[in-house]
DNA sequence: GGGGAAGAGTGGTATAAAGTGGGGATTTGT
DNA sequence: ACAAATCCCCACTTTATACCACTCTTCCCC
């Protein structure tokens, strides 16, 4: 269960450092590819990813998914690796399909985390029109 | 599982650079194919390769595929090699058959790596309307 | 409350690897 | 024998990776 929002820099070399809070349910690698939508990006740790693969590629036998939709989630992966000081480098081509430039919002969202350009975290949280609390909390 | 898009020049040779990412998995050698559809080729490395082989012959036997079927993939398939700057080359004929020029888009798409050209490979990712990601991410 | 230690976040540099282009020898086909 | 295609090196540029240095905050412990 990943929580909580993050500001991160993103230098010119494209690193972004995870937040300790989620750094430590990453053991080594992890992936990120692009949301559909492409309005952010997800993280993945390695075992969500390849159920999430898993999931999708039943879909796809079953037709209920497109080889376009296959082959855009795949190809926009990435596996990602962190450095001695817990950063990970996203490679431009993401980080331009998500318009994230010198810095970036690290966000827990429950099963997942998002990578977001602040711009367009900040339209997330104005959608207030939404919010019918009443049905859940 | 393959994953990332990268692009990649192809020189007057017919040159290709296999990205790092896939060079690793291929030990020597590894063929490519016509895509069914012709859009894009499809690299395979060699256990891949041999078995889609027979997915395609048992299906041959089932009478689920045809001799045509067959004949086109099998003689569109060539094996390659790679130089010592990792780089293999796409014969003229299947350069041709994929549109293939100056560039060109080498693809992880999980199971399998695709190589398109550019342009072509604009319309897949052009293709939203059949991103329905809420069903599987 | 002050001092020190540890961890988190950020920036820069040096080195290795990846990607690209080309020359020249060798083979192939005509 | 000649032209074209292929193979095998070598050279250069760009990008990625590993490493080191510094700041700032937090949390102890005295």
């Amino acid at each position: 269960m990943h929580l909580g929002k993050h500001h991160r820099s993103v230098d010119d070399k494209g690193r972004i450092a995870m937040p300790a809070a989620f750094r430590d349910a990453f053991e080594d690698t992890g992936y990120i590819a692009k949301a559909p939508g492409h309005h952010c990006l997800t993280a993945y740790l390695p075992s969500d990813f390849t159920a999430t693969i898993e999931r999708l590629e039943s879909l796809l036998r079953e037709g209920q998914a497109t080889q376009n939709e296959y082959r855009q989630f795949t190809s926009s992966a990435v596996e990602i690796s962190f450095d001695a000081q817990g950063r990970f480098r996203l490679p431009k081509e993401l980080r331009d399909a998500a318009r994230i430039e010198a810095s970036a919002i690290v966000a827990g969202v429950g099963t997942r985390i998002e990578i977001w350009n602040p711009d367009l975290w900040a339209g997330v949280e104005a959608d207030t029109d939404s919010l019918r609390g009443e049905r859940w909390l």
